[in-house]
DNA sequence: TGGCCTATTATGTATATACATAATTGCCGC
DNA sequence: GCGGCAATTATGTATATACATAATAGGCCA
């Protein structure tokens, strides 16, 4: 047993086996070496794979040791809109709704954080697969966060326009379950109060904010991910 | 610039700046070491971290080239009610709805593939937090493959017994909006076609089916990640 | 031309070593 | 006992080297 991927595995055994229960620090990574005879490199790789899929927490000095009350972890694909629609092998269209400039509401200047510009840039997009209503886009931009002019937003979406211009922003992501709306229900043409899924994702480049967003999904769409 | 992070930040930005376009093949990791002045195994560091990003894809001897239409992925931590709760600072309590035997409608059978038994286990657990319903889980449970007796389950949720048994399963999760039929509106104490939040677990070890799993949240739930 | 085999090559992993860094522990002076 | 400084220690990272593995590319032979 030497390779990295069967020491996590065993490490993960033996936790599972309560070898080592939650909360108990487990054996550093130099005696873990000697046992598995392996370098401590490897079992640093293990254990440190070990801590992503957050099994156990790890800090200097401290050691390694099992996590409490484990919340598991899932690498979720955010597919961007056009190749998720492209994948399921429909063609993708959109269509700019609205764009505007004006003052954002309250609660987008709250998720935006402190940095909000008074002013800033509205847009709606409907985005479609093979024609059908596939997600509503409302976006509030911020004009001063992107350098150079704004591209022909009738060929490229403003959200692979922004990947491209700035891809490192860093930001949140959340999930959660809507009720239509008027607007909604109209643009994806379902009921008003109809169940949507929604994404909504705020990014910033360091302090300055540069997009809040938010993806209204036609009914029946599921966002999967192996665990 | 020597540290991995570093590498892995400049990498991505002359993506990001198409110095090699989508679809591109970028040099191979003697030669950025050489570049960065680092050993190859730091620029296979930061590499790697390209590749789960999902924003390079790497394969033997045909070397590391630029994702086309990269889908974005996150690290979502998906927690464990009982974590969840008390992390916002609630008691959490829960009670047994239903538990019984029966045989697994085919929608389920069919998510659970081929081996699933003819009987299962359907387990219905209502989740409070401070009192007030913060979600309504409908279970189907293989009991063959669960070793040992089952525990007192109203002290331990069927989830938190099977992690402690069956810590490392594989499977898949699938997030959607769900409108709240009468049943979930009775226990969660909302209108009926309200949009909930549904987490949909399916979880297997090797060949045979643990469980499948739907998790109805209250209405307002959100699953927020860093992005 | 077409199919198979092999050489080449880029990534994947393992190892020993060294130094960096964070955090705890414990000592010291007060 | 308490505050703060310093020693200790476990993890984090970097490096050179070596070998493993997968997959392409090219050559050989029918």
């Amino acid at each position: 047993m030497s390779g990295w991927q069967e020491i996590r595995d065993d490490l993960r055994r033996r936790i599972a086996a309560r070898e080592w229960p939650p909360g108990a620090t487990i054996p550093g990574e130099e005696t873990l070496a000697a046992d598995y005879a392996a370098a401590r490199a490897t079992v640093n790789r293990a254990l440190r794979e070990l801590a992503v899929a957050g099994l156990v927490e790890r800090r200097r000095k401290a050691g390694t040791r099992v996590t409490q009350g484990a919340p598991r972890r899932a690498v979720l694909s955010i597919p961007v809109l056009r190749a998720e629609v492209e994948a399921a092998g429909k063609a993708h269209s959109f269509h700019i709704l609205a764009l505007r400039e004006g003052v954002p509401p309250e609660a987008v200047r709250a998720r935006l954080g402190a940095n909000t510009p008074g002013r800033m840039f509205a847009i709606d997009t409907l985005h479609r697969a093979d024609g059908a209503a596939f997600a509503l886009e409302r976006r509030w931009l911020n004009p001063a966060a992107v350098p150079g002019p704004m591209p022909d937003l009738t060929r490229v979406t403003v959200n692979e326009w922004l990947l491209s211009t700035l891809p490192y922003a860093e930001g949140e992501i959340v999930f959660s379950a809507e009720a239509a709306g008027p607007e909604e229900a109209r643009h994806l043409g379902c009921a008003t109060g109809a169940a949507l899924f929604c994404v909504e994702r705020v990014t910033r480049t360091g302090a300055v904010p540069v997009t809040w967003v938010r993806l209204f999904h036609a009914p029946g769409y599921r966002l999967a991910s192996p665990l």
